[in-house]
DNA sequence: GTAGGGTTAG
């Protein structure tokens, strides 16, 4: 047999014919030495039509009456035509042969297809095959030989191959729609997309999606589908959706990499709804899914730590028989380790472990699973448990602990204060192998900072340095961070400039992390030099950041500055939000530059913000300040008239404050009386304000009104009332009455306990 | 050739 196959592979380009069956069906032809292996009888007509053909010169066909009779034999199948047409080895002998049967008359219309068939299989690799596939089509269309689906799907492909698609199309118009099946149609499709005649693609792919349609597409219709819309990008995210949705109601998915890709592409974009829809679409249709595709869905709302739904699509997965596999582990117990569910990740791992894959493997848990968990725990604080399991690990194959492990355990030591242990664990891993590195400095530093102090942090840091271990970015910014929570700007900048002497280019948290710091302690000067560094490094500031640093200027009347932040800000396309301009606002106010205020507040509202409550104080104290108080009462006025903005008690103790001071009791207790009908609760400020004002003898009766409104209203007194009070209630029996009204007792009613208000 | 994931420090 091993003769045969290769005797008859050197002969026969198709394939088919090195079929072991075919070869014993035509071994007497194929063996070289009649009567090693003999013709089994059934053959012998097929065999003997083949050596007639063979042996006799064509022009004597129509006369060889052995050849007539042969082709009568019931035994020669329709099928045997086509191998044998194959068998005669040229294009000239094949098309012969379908000439001589066509003119005889003697055959089915089914032998003559399929002889056909094989004779357009041979002018495909011809020299000049283009011809010869226009003739053979005119000569089908001629003799009315009704194409095999084989000859059909060869015809399109190769005129759109040689250029002439539009012959692919006349083919596929001229087919009997029974002969229109998926097969033929995948083809189709496929060659206009080829073709780039995407419109005339979906038409024919319509025709199979729609409802009832006979010839529904299958896998390979998905395949081609699938493939154009990604590389040709011919559809807009939606009609994607709608079409997968549309294979979906047939059972076909698209290939497990290009629904993943998918589902990927939908997640970044924030269209995890979609995503959803779609997997869940496909299993309602069961169509064939893997767990990347899940994976990449899990994945995004593992970052959103949306746990119920993650939980709800893996119970989907596993009624749908969709195994999990490694990554979806990995998914899960990092996302439950990460929202503290610890006992839940140590669970799906116990779970998962060992479970089948869908490639007949078995999920196995790797080093990274075990460092997730043993990073959980430690971040919990249960330590001994994290030991526990770096125990497990060093005993599993493939799970060896890396520093990875080590410096999780540091961590958790270092979170819990233990700062001696987490060294000795330095050591430990030391003793196993593993070396320290950067983010075991670092994770140390870091701990040192929390519990001991800055100083203990750099004296390590100092030590590890003349060990010749080197800080990175990450080390600075811890450093920097403490020495500015500690106000100690100093050493701050100096571990700045001896970071850049390092040769290690400070990143945007380090940054950030410096002009807060800078802005905090209200150090312009070294503000600036630390953000024209940046500038130079390449970064660019942030609205938070320029927030910071505006408010930094105006604190220090740096005009100039606040007015090249803004320029900045403008260049950069950023818009201020409304903490930039109640900033701003309050700048100008300081300034007493009402103009620009008024200029603000239209910026603010052009720029869609609205001003805040915060805006209308700082304005109404400014105005107030000037002794403008009427513009103050306006402004007032407008706040909840025009900005729908309600006044609240800082607002009204500005003015309160403000009128009391001018003497002006009347419209200061006018305003308190307001704060009642608006519910706004006075405070102890409040009422400073109006014992302050009520100086004459004839207003003491005010003032022990106001006195038990306070008690009524749990309004504590503090040192400040005391003192007002104590100058303005001077006999005896005032005494008496300040007396009670510190400890609770109504002074207008005396005996009788004030009783707490809580609706005021 | 093509997809998905998980670990430590600011």
């Amino acid at each position: 047999m091993n003769t045969l196959l290769s005797l008859s592979r050197r002969r026969n380009s198709f394939n088919l014919l090195n079929h072991p069956l075919l070869l014993r069906k035509f071994s007497a032809d194929a063996d070289p030495s009649p009567g090693i292996i003999k013709p089994d009888s059934h053959a012998s007509a097929e065999v003997r039509l083949l050596e007639n053909l063979r042996k006799t010169p064509q022009h004597d066909w129509p006369s060889n009456e052995t050849l007539s009779s042969l082709l009568a034999s019931p035994s020669v199948s329709p099928q045997s035509f086509s191998q044998i047409t194959r068998r005669l080895g040229s294009y000239s002998l094949a098309l012969s042969f379908f000439n001589y049967l066509e003119t005889t008359k003697s055959q089915s219309q089914e032998s003559l297809s399929l002889v056909f068939q094989s004779v357009i299989e041979f002018a495909g690799s011809e020299p000049d095959s283009k011809e010869k596939l226009l003739r053979l089509y005119e000569i089908a269309k001629e003799k009315n030989i009704p194409l095999t689906v084989v000859a059909t799907k060869l015809l399109i492909r190769w005129f759109s191959r040689m250029g002439m698609v539009d012959h692919s199309v006349l083919v596929y118009e001229g087919l009997d729609s029974s002969m229109r099946n998926t097969q033929v149609r995948n083809v189709v499709i496929d060659v206009l997309f080829r073709n780039k005649r995407v419109g005339d693609a979906f038409k024919v792919l319509d025709e199979m999606l729609c409802e009832g349609s006979v010839f529904r597409p299958n896998r390979i219709t998905g395949e081609i589908v699938f493939h154009e819309v990604w590389r040709g990008r011919i559809l807009k995210e939606e009609e994607i959706v709608e079409l997968i949705s549309r294979f979906s109601v047939h059972g076909v998915a698209p290939n497990c990499v290009w629904l993943t890709r998918f589902i990927t592409h939908l997640c970044r974009n924030a269209r995890v709804d979609v995503a959803w829809e779609i997997l869940s679409d496909l299993m309602k249709n069961k169509a064939p899914l893997q767990a990347p595709s899940f994976n990449a869905l899990l994945t995004v709302l593992g970052r959103n730590m949306e746990i119920s739904r993650m939980n709800e699509l893996v119970v989907k997965m596993d009624e749908m028989k969709i195994r999990p596999d490694v990554v979806t582990l990995g998914i899960l117990i990092n996302t439950l380790c990460k929202s503290r569910r610890v006992d839940e990740a140590l669970g799906v791992f116990q779970e998962m472990c060992g479970k089948r894959t869908d490639d007949g493997g078995v999920v196995k848990a790797d080093s990274i699973h075990f460092n997730t968990l043993i990073d959980g725990l430690c971040k919990v604080g249960r330590m001994k448990e994290a030991e526990e399991m770096l125990l497990k690990m060093k005993t599993e194959d493939g799970c060896a602990p890396t520093t990875v492990t080590y410096n999780c355990l540091i961590g958790g030591y270092c979170i819990a204060g233990q700062l001696e242990t987490a060294k000795e664990v330095v050591s430990r891993m030391k003793e196993d192998g593993i070396k320290p590195n950067v983010v075991t400095l670092n994770t140390l530093i870091g701990g040192m900072c929390r519990h001991h102090g800055v100083n203990m942090a750099i004296g390590f840091f100092t030590d590890m340095q003349r060990e010749g271990l080197k800080g990175n970015v990450v080390t600075y910014t811890t450093l920097i961070t403490a020495y500015c929570s500690v106000g100690n700007i100093e050493n701050a900048m100096g571990l700045f400039d001896q970071m850049l002497e390092a040769g290690c280019s400070p990143d945007a948290k380090l940054y950030y992390a410096l002009i807060s710091g800078l802005c905090q302690a209200r150090r312009d000067q070294d503000a600036v030099r630390v953000v024209e560094k940046l500038k130079q490094s390449g970064f660019s500031l942030d609205l938070l950041a320029y927030n910071m640093l505006i408010g930094l200027f105006c604190d220090k009347n740096n005009g100039e500055k606040v007015y090249e932040m803004l320029t900045d800000m403008e260049e950069a396309k950023m818009k201020p939000d409304s903490i930039t301009y109640n900033t701003l606002v309050s700048f100008f106010c300081k300034l007493k530059d009402f103009e620009s205020v008024q200029k603000m507040m239209e910026n603010m509202r052009e720029d869609g913000l609205h001003p805040t409550v915060v805006t209308y104080g700082v304005i109404i104290e400014a105005y107030c300040s000037a002794g403008d108080l009427n513009e103050a009462l306006k402004l007032f006025n407008d706040m909840g008239s025009r900005s729908k903005v309600s006044p609240n008690t800082v607002i009204y103790n500005i003015l309160i404050n403000a009128f009391c001071k001018v003497g002006n009791l009347g419209q200061a207790m006018s305003l308190k009386e307001g704060m009642k009908e608006k519910m706004v609760r006075p405070n102890v400020e409040t009422y400073n304000a109006l014992f302050k004002c009520l100086n004459e003898v004839q207003q003491k009766e005010t003032v022990f009104k106001l006195m038990d409104e306070m008690n009524q209203s749990s309004c504590e007194a503090n040192q400040t009332t005391v003192e007002i009070l104590m100058e303005r209630l001077t006999s005896s029996d005032d005494l008496i009455k300040l007396k009670q009204f510190m400890q609770g007792y109504s002074v207008a009613y005396p005996g009788e306990k004030s009783f707490a208000f809580p609706c005021l």
